[in-house]
DNA sequence: ATATTTGTTCTATAACTTATAGAACAAAGG
DNA sequence: CCTTTGTTCTATAAGTTATAGAACAAATAT
């Protein structure tokens, strides 16, 4: 199973912690379509925090289209969503992000470029042997 | 001065929608270096907020050194941060960000004409005219 | 020197969010 | 039928957000 991890000392809740990190590895390649995620009860074990916890991370990428709950079977990558357009929140959200780097004063390039390479680095992880 | 707004139905605190929209004010080059914002008093009576927000918001723009607030004479954006490498916090917003859409199936590519579209938007409203 | 304006600090309350907790239910596979 | 998993309900506690009042201090204008 891909790694994930909890910061409990963060000021990221905990459950947008996990979701943020199963996106991330869905990006990487290290998800892919069919991928089991760990049960709620089996995570929340793992990094000593409630099961609820874990289900609200769940939820969320269940909301988002990224996977499939079931019961007994639990939760699954989907395949990508099938008609991908970015929502306007996401837009405002890199909007919000890239100002800040220009607000500093990086050039408009550079800020592209940094975009660039963290694109570039998805896909270089080994996805996970699915069983 | 600048046009903010504040959407009290937002699940973006208030706070944050002030300072992020400051910093895109920036990005934007509607608020350059040596730009007046309104008084946090002011600013809290137009928006029916209380004054305690917007010196948070305030505050964090202080923290981020794009903004320098002096008794009396108020808040003035500062000068472009003197050596802006990007804090690492940023990167890895970024990340979860570009994650998001890619985890979405869109190719890197459009992610990043995305981000370009964005970038090249800044700078084309119109700047304020400083008093 | 005083008044005014602005940010700053302190204390306090209320509502909401986050995390936890327990219990139970329901679906599904073995 | 048992087990495993997600789902729902109710509840509490701690932290965050926003508000509120009051006061202080710095700085400018008069």
């Amino acid at each position: 199973m891909v790694i994930l991890n909890v910061d409990l000392a963060s000021e990221i809740p905990i459950y947008q912690q996990l979701r943020d990190q199963i996106v991330e590895a869905i990006a990487d390649g290290v998800l892919t379509k069919g991928s089991s995620l760990p049960a709620t009860r089996t995570l929340a074990a793992d990094f000593g925090i409630n099961f609820h916890t874990v289900n609200k991370a769940y939820d969320l990428l269940r909301q988002q289209g990224l996977i499939q709950l079931n019961r007994k079977t639990g939760a699954v990558v989907t395949s990508t969503v099938a008609d991908p357009p970015l929502p306007a929140e996401w837009t405002a959200r890199a909007r919000t992000l890239l100002a800040e780097a220009v607000a500093r004063g990086l050039p408009a390039d550079e800020v592209l470029k940094t975009c660039r390479s963290v694109l570039d680095s998805f896909g270089t992880t080994p996805p996970e042997d699915t069983p």
